[in-house]
DNA sequence: ACTAATATGTGAATTTTGTGTCATAAACAA
DNA sequence: TTGTTTATGACACAAAATTCACATATTAGT
């Protein structure tokens, strides 16, 4: 029933909300939101009515409630345990992140195959990858990031779906399919980059046409 | 006409063809592209179709034509230019990153505001934010990746902006409309994140249910 | 040369996603 | 109390994206 841009767009509610609240506003009226996200006001308010959000007949909706609202729908009440397989760049980057906790998710573990990579003294502990499998299990862990080299990453992919992991955020350019067992979401950014330079050189074309 | 989906699954079509290539097939069926993609074979056909790529009934495309024929619609003739905007730990990330210029991408300098971090004696030079406009303008740069902290991400936007950039791929929490002379694409990673959490949740849900 | 098989290409049908419209409830003013 | 305003909520409508269905061209076998 609900979809993924259904989701995203009510991440985007939250976002500019929690804005809006700490501006001090109490309530908030659906074109108010659709004017700064750029969609329509009714898409505002269908996407509330579909998630049980609801407001007051012209006072508007009260932005406390709502955000609540959101946290229970996206399940904020327990702090969601993330590890991270493949600590190189981008997993590093990732790793050591700020973002993340702010949100509720929290960096457990990291896991690489080199020896000298794998401490324990951090914050975040890195574990060799053998050990994975045991932790997923031990600590119930449900969510992944993926970010080991392409070359080894449908090895990685199976090694976690084994261990019973649930979903999987895979920044590898190997596009997986998801199952009723394991979703796997695919962030390929040489894709989104490319999907950019088409969409500015078909612009600049279309100016120097005119 | 084209939208973004529609150019994000021919990237995908050319990656699975460039595989086949190198496995040694040289004609592949719309439904051979369909089943491992998981989308009805009918949709490629009308992709291929939009974008000008023929084939022969009963005879299937060839993969090379439409590989060279998917590198004209890119614009795959000349290499991007990129720049990086903000070389913390993720724009560093990025910018060793050997999988764009296999794409034809390639990132030709950095830009930060710590003095420490500019060098010019690195593969890829990193100069000071100040050098960024004048940058953009001698050397005629129309796409940014923007990964400075937040607080700066819109400020940075401006400078960007006027200095007639054409395309910014954010990674900044912030997210920004695109305008008819420069499109923003957002990738909000936290996002991505809470939305497999949140389908991964319910997923368990629905299984405990029967 | 004829026939059977088969994959493309395309218009119609369907599904999905987003927008317009408006009756109605709530708030406020007089 | 009554009237006026106004934003929600429901639903009809529109647009976009995807799939279905099949006529048609092409190839291969006999
Ligand atoms: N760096 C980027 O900016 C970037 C951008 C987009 C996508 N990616 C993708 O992300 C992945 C990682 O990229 P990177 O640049 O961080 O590479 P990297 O080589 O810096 O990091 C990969 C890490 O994975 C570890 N590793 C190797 N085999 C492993 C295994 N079997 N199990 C666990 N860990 C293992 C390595 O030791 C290394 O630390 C690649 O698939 C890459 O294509 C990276
Ligand atoms: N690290 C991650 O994994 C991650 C994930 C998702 C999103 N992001 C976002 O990416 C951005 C960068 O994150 P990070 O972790 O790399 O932070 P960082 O602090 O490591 O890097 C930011 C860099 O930008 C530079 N900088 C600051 N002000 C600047 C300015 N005005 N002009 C140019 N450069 C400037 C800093 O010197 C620093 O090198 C942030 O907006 C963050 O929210 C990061």
């Amino acid at each position: 029933m609900t979809n993924k841009g259904q989701i995203l767009r009510l991440l985007n509610y939250k976002n500019l909300l929690k804005h809006l609240q700490s501006l001090g506003f109490k309530k908030v009226f659906s074109d108010n939101i659709s004017d700064t996200l750029e969609i329509s006001s009714s898409l505002v308010r269908k996407d509330f009515g579909n998630f049980g959000i609801t407001g007051n007949r012209k006072g508007g909706y009260d932005i406390d409630s709502i955000l609540s609202k959101i946290d229970e729908i996206l399940g904020k009440d327990e702090i969601q345990r993330v590890i991270i397989v493949g600590v190189g760049r981008i997993g590093e980057a990732l790793m050591s992140y700020q973002g993340f906790i702010k949100e509720g998710i929290q960096i457990v573990a990291g896991f690489d195959i080199e020896p000298d990579k794998t401490k324990t003294d951090t914050s975040v502990p890195i574990y060799h990858i053998d050990k994975v499998s045991d932790f997923i299990i031990e600590n119930k862990i449900k969510i992944c990031i993926l970010t080991v080299p392409q070359m080894v990453a449908k090895h990685t992919v199976d090694l976690l779906s084994a261990s019973g992991i649930g979903g999987i955020l895979n920044f590898t350019p190997i596009k997986f399919q998801s199952t009723s067992e394991l979703t796997i979401n695919n962030i390929n950014i040489v894709h989104e980059l490319e999907n950019l330079i088409y969409v500015v050189n078909k612009q600049k074309e279309n100016q120097s046409k005119t």
